[in-house]
DNA sequence: GAAATGTGTAACGCATCGGAGTACAGTTTT
DNA sequence: AAAACTGTACTCCGATGCGTTACACATTTC
C-alpha cells in the first residue's frame, strides 16, 4: 500500500532525474521555467512544494508525453504532504460510526 | 481521460452525500472534527480547500473501510485545484525539447 | 590567482490561505 | 415566539509560494 514507505519529495526527483537528463543547471533550469533561481532551488531541496502552477510550469516544460504530466507532480506532492502530515498531526476524532450509533441509541 | 470534465469540489461530496447519509448537520459534523463551524462551511462551500489535516481529520472520522481515505480526499482536491489553475494560469514557457534543440544547434 | 559562473540559503516583503473566534442576518424547526 | 441551523463577513494568527537581494562557498575558465 501507499503507506509503507517515505515518499520522496517531488523536487527531489527534478533534481536527480530530470535536470541531470537535461543536463541544465539550475540556473539554466528556472530561466526557462520562468520562475526566479531561488524558487526553484528552494522546490529542488525540498523546502517548497510543487504547487498547481509549478506542476502547469512543468508539464509545458517537459512536455506531457515525457513524464511532465501536471496531475502526477500534484499526487506525488499530495503524498509527501500527507506523510510529513501523518507524522506530525494526531487528531482525536471519535468516529462518525460510533457517533451514529450513540445517535440511535439515544 | 482526466481532463474532460470540471471535477467538483470535496467540499461538495461532504455536503451532498456524505452528511445527508449521516444525517447530520453542519454544525454537528464540525463538532465531531473538532473544527470551527465557519470552517467547514468554507470547505463544504468550496471556499476553502481540504487540508492534508482536514483530510486526516475526514479519515479518522469516515474511516478508511466507508471511502475516507486521506489520499482520495485530498487527491480530489489536487484534482480540483489543477483544473482552477489551468484556467487561471497561462505560463508561456518553452519546451525543453525545443531549449534542448537550440541547445545542440548552438 | 583572478574573474566568472553556479549553488544553497537566509532575510525581506507581499499576497494568499487554513483555521479560530466573533458576529450578524436569514431561514427552518420546535 | 423561541431555539437551532446556516452562510458569510470580519479580524487575528501562523504558514506558504514567490520575487528580490545578498552572502558565502565551490567550480570553472581565463
Amino acid at each position: 500500500m501507499s503507506r509503507m514507505f517515505n515518499p520522496p519529495h517531488p523536487g527531489e526527483t527534478l533534481r536527480e532525474d530530470i535536470l541531470p537528463a537535461l543536463e541544465l543547471t539550475v540556473t539554466q533550469a528556472a530561466e526557462q521555467l520562468g520562475v526566479a533561481r531561488p524558487s526553484l532551488s528552494r522546490v529542488l531541496n525540498g523546502r517548497a512544494a510543487i504547487s498547481p502552477e509549478m506542476a502547469l510550469r512543468l508539464e509545458q516544460w517537459l512536455g506531457v508525453e515525457n513524464g511532465g504530466r501536471a496531475d502526477l507532480w500534484l499526487a506525488e506532492q499530495a503524498s509527501y504532504d500527507l506523510w510529513q502530515a501523518r507524522r506530525s498531526f494526531k487528531p482525536k476524532i471519535k468516529p462518525a460510526i460510533a457517533a451514529a450509533k450513540s445517535n440511535t441509541a439515544a
